[in-house]
DNA sequence: TGTGCCTGATTGTCGGACAATCAGGCAGGA
DNA sequence: TCCTGCCTGATTGTCCGACAATCAGGCACA
């Protein structure tokens, strides 16, 4: 997510080189991250900087920093003079995921003719690992971030980075609600059949059927993510 | 883009009142960011801590945290211990800002008859007003902003926080890439009657017209930015 | 031409400081 | 009982000063 490369200008045979420049910022952040989605601290638990920076090992100004790239994400919430918390999903925030991550990725199925030969390799090659971690022991951490990897590979199939970046914030926003949801594991094999059967339809080149399919797909995903996050899940909102 | 609400949890008749609780580093913000759109501070320059500091009279702390939100943004970029630059569009920067914003708009075109009233009177209201300023005396920024704040209710027609939140990013890269551009002014009027058409498409319900008529739109916009911006513009970019 | 070293400028991180703000409790009055 | 005002502790927002690490550029030297 922080990615430092710095090429020169002149383009020289060490193009692949490149060296992890990590500062401790991005250090904290990325722990934070980490405890999120493994369900370390839940949504609402208030994320205090004193707090943070003793138990880290780092000054608050840092910790305040990493913070307010969590922030920007998503994943935290910043209430004026009261602190940051970890995102609480509301049915409107799911809704609002679900409705963008659809927009994106069928964007994305629309384009698998157009897309390069590696991005529709990266949609194989997910669906493959998630088949793998699906069969085998894992974390329901690791069964999400694999099964996220498989969206996340449509949506890159529109080959936009600012696209593809706002994906990424969307799939960590849905990783942090499913976060210790246990659930997933049972549907684990009928969700591979469903990915599989998406893949089959693009290799075939019915784009448009596709589309639809996955269409359904994320509408079936937002609303079981509603009963698993105990809200008042389904068609039922408040119009307006 | 800050946005501070904090309503009781229990439903009273003071729900319309708000108030703004603008922080220092916000107000930092604003002002680096109206820098940059009317163009005082150019593309590639860097953006000093110290002297940022002292010029506005704050501490370098809170220069700081605008900078990050800045480049959280993308209207800056950080080279890690060399500092932070205002943002340089590259041709690539400038395809990808096309197609990321081709996505969301047509995505919200699509929606024209699902979306809510206030937001299609938000079309026209906005197409309304470019009208009046693109008539009038205004400078190159003012006019920039009209223009995309129809382009703007186009992406808001998904109603969709998220994808609007990105929408906006990508209108702030443009206006950073468009700031002191003045060969706009000519084309003014025109850009009105294209807008125009568009809109009387939706009003009959010819939306697949509307998005094919849009994207051709966008293609053109796009070229033309490469040549404002003095770019090898159009095709020819090299693949990979 | 290329390498090694020095130096100044700037960032990244730290620690401490203090006013402003907020939540919660407690007392007093209608 | 319910409401209001006040006090207090906790936490943030902002400031200041400090210092090592890093980088760009120049200069000497082979």
């Amino acid at each position: 997510m922080v990615g430092v490369t710095r090429p020169s200008s002149e383009s020289s045979p060490f193009a692949t080189l490149s060296l992890e420049h990590s500062s401790t910022v991005d250090r904290v952040a990325d722990e934070l991250r980490r405890a999120l989605f493994d369900g370390e601290v839940g949504p609402g638990t208030p994320l205090r900087e004193i707090a943070l920076a003793e138990a880290m090992g780092v000054s608050r100004s840092t910790i305040r920093e990493a913070l307010g790239a969590l922030v920007s994400e998503g994943l935290a919430t910043r209430e004026p003079n009261r602190g940051v918390f970890v995102t609480e999903l509301d049915p409107e925030a799911v809704h609002d995921v679900g409705r963008a991550r659809s927009v994106l990725e069928v964007a994305g199925v629309r384009r698998w003719a157009e897309a390069s030969e590696e991005a529709r390799d990266a949609v194989r090659q997910a669906l493959a690992d998630f088949h793998t971690v699906a069969t085998s022991e894992s974390t329901p951490s690791e069964l999400t971030a694999a099964h996220l990897a498989i969206h996340r590979s449509l949506a890159a199939l529109t080959e936009s980075p600012r696209l593809l970046a706002l994906a990424d914030a969307l799939y960590a926003e849905i990783r942090l609600g499913l976060a210790k949801v246990d659930r997933i594991r049972r549907n684990a094999l009928d969700q591979v059949a469903s990915h599989r059967t998406l893949l089959t339809l693009l290799e075939r080149g019915e784009v448009e059927t596709a589309a639809r399919e996955l269409e359904h797909h994320l509408s079936h995903a937002e609303s079981s993510m509603m009963e698993a996050l105990h809200l008042p899940g389904g068609e039922g909102r408040s119009p307006g």
